[in-house]
DNA sequence: TCTATCATGTAACCAGTTACATGATTTT
DNA sequence: AAAATCATGTAACTGGTTACATGATAGA
C-alpha cells in the first residue's frame, strides 16, 4: 500500500535512524554518512541534508536543540529525534523490509525501448555491458572482503551482498538475451524505424 | 561516465522513441503509453507529460508543428522529432544498454539501515515480504504468458523476463537472510538502541 | 437534461540540486 | 602570507507532482 509519508525521501529515514545516537546538525550527518560508506546506498547532497533535517523538522520528527552555539565556526543548529520521530524510523523501516514495491530501474526502461535499436548493435552495446558488470561485480566482492577482513560484522555487509545477487542475475540475463537475440532478427527489423547513425 | 543530457528523464526517451512513428500532442502520447503497458517501466503521470515535452521542446529534440488546430475540442500542440531529436534518441538508448549505473532501490538502503530494528521483528518481516514477493512473480509471469498467448513477440517481453529474472534473485537472497539471521542474534543487540515500539 | 467522464491544458506548489557566501584552519 | 580546503549555511533555480479549469461527449 505504501501510505504517504510526511517525509518521503528515504535520506530522511538515514537522518532518524542516525538520531537513536544522538543529536547532531546536518553537516555533521553528512561527514558520518560517509564515513560510514551509506552513500553507496543513498544518494545524498550537502544540500538535499539541509533540505531533509528541514522537511523533518516540519513534520515534527526532529526538533532543534542547541541552535545557535559556536565553538567559532559559524552557526550552526543541532537536532534531536523527537518520540514522533523514532515511531516514524520504526514504522518506516517496517514497511520498505516487508513490502517490496514497484521500481523503475533505468535497465528495465532501456530494455522497453530497446527495439529502436539494430540488432546488431544492441549485440555490441550487451557485451560492453557484460564487462562492465563484470567489473564493478569485481570492486564489489573486494569491498565486501576488505570490511569483512576489518572484522565488519556481516549484518552491515548485507545490502552489499545484495548487490552482489543483482549483479550476478543481471549478467546471467545478459548473456541469455545475447544469445537469443540472433534468432529475432526478422521480428527485430519490423520494429526499427529510421536508418544509420 | 553518463553525460548530463539536456533531458534526463527517462520519459522523455520514451516520447522521442514514440515520436519516431509520427508527430502526436502530449496527452495523446499518454493513452498510446498506457495502452502499449508502458506506464509498468516507466513513471508518469499526466503532468509530467506536458512538463517532459517543454522540456525536449527547449533542448532542441522536438519541435511543435500543428499548433492551434483543434477539432472541436481544446485547443492542443501537435510535437514531432527533430533531427537532434533522432540523434538523442539512439545515442542514449545506446548508453543505458552499454553502460550499468549505479542505482538506489529501496530494499538496498532498508537493508543498510536494518540494524535500527529487533532481529526477530525483522525476521517476521522478510517473511512477509517472501510472500508478497511471490505474489508479484506469479503476476507477473501470468502476464507474460497472457502477452505470448495474444502473440505478443517475445522481444517486447524482454523487460518483464528480466524482472522476473529480478524477483527470483531477491526471494533467493531473503530466503538465505533469514537462514543467517539466528546466528546474529548477539552482534546485533549491540546495534540496536531504543526500546519497545 | 443532469451528471459523469473524457479530452486538453495551465498554474501553484513542493522537493531537490547547484551555486553562492563567509569565516577558520591548514598547506605551501 | 597567499592559496587551498574545511566548515557551515542560505538562496536561486529547475524539475516533478497536484490541483484546478473548461468545453465535449456519453450515460442515467
Amino acid at each position: 500500500m505504501a501510505k504517504k509519508r510526511k517525509v518521503g525521501n528515504l535520506l530522511g529515514l538515514a537522518v532518524l535512524s542516525y538520531l537513536t545516537q544522538g543529536p547532531t546538525h546536518p553537516y555533521d550527518l553528512g561527514r558520518t554518512l560517509r564515513a560510514h560508506g551509506d552513500d553507496r546506498s543513498l544518494k545524498f547532497t550537502h544540500g538535499s541534508l539541509y533540505m531533509v533535517f528541514q522537511q523533518l523538522e516540519k513534520a515534527g520528527f526532529v526538533a532543534p536543540v542547541e541552535t545557535g552555539r559556536a565553538g567559532l565556526r559559524p552557526e550552526r543548529t543541532v537536532y534531536a529525534m523527537t518520540d514522533a520521530g523514532l515511531r516514524e524510523l520504526r514504522d518506516w523501516l517496517r514497511e520498505l523490509v516487508a513490502e517490496p514495491e514497484h521500481e523503475y530501474p533505468r535497465f528495465v526502461t532501456a530494455l522497453s525501448l530497446i527495439g529502436a535499436l539494430p540488432p546488431d548493435e544492441v549485440v555490441e552495446l550487451l557485451t560492453t555491458r557484460l564487462s562492465r558488470l563484470t567489473e564493478v561485480r569485481a570492486s564489489t566482492r573486494q569491498e565486501i572482503d576488505a570490511a569483512l577482513a576489518r572484522d565488519v560484522h556481516p549484518l552491515f555487509l548485507v545490502e552489499e551482498e545484495y548487490r552482489l545477487a543483482l549483479l550476478d542475475t543481471e549478467a546471467g540475463f545478459v548473456e541469455n538475451l545475447l544469445g537469443r537475440i540472433a534468432g529475432w532478427r526478422s521480428a527485430w527489423s519490423a520494429a526499427v524505424s529510421g536508418g544509420k547513425s
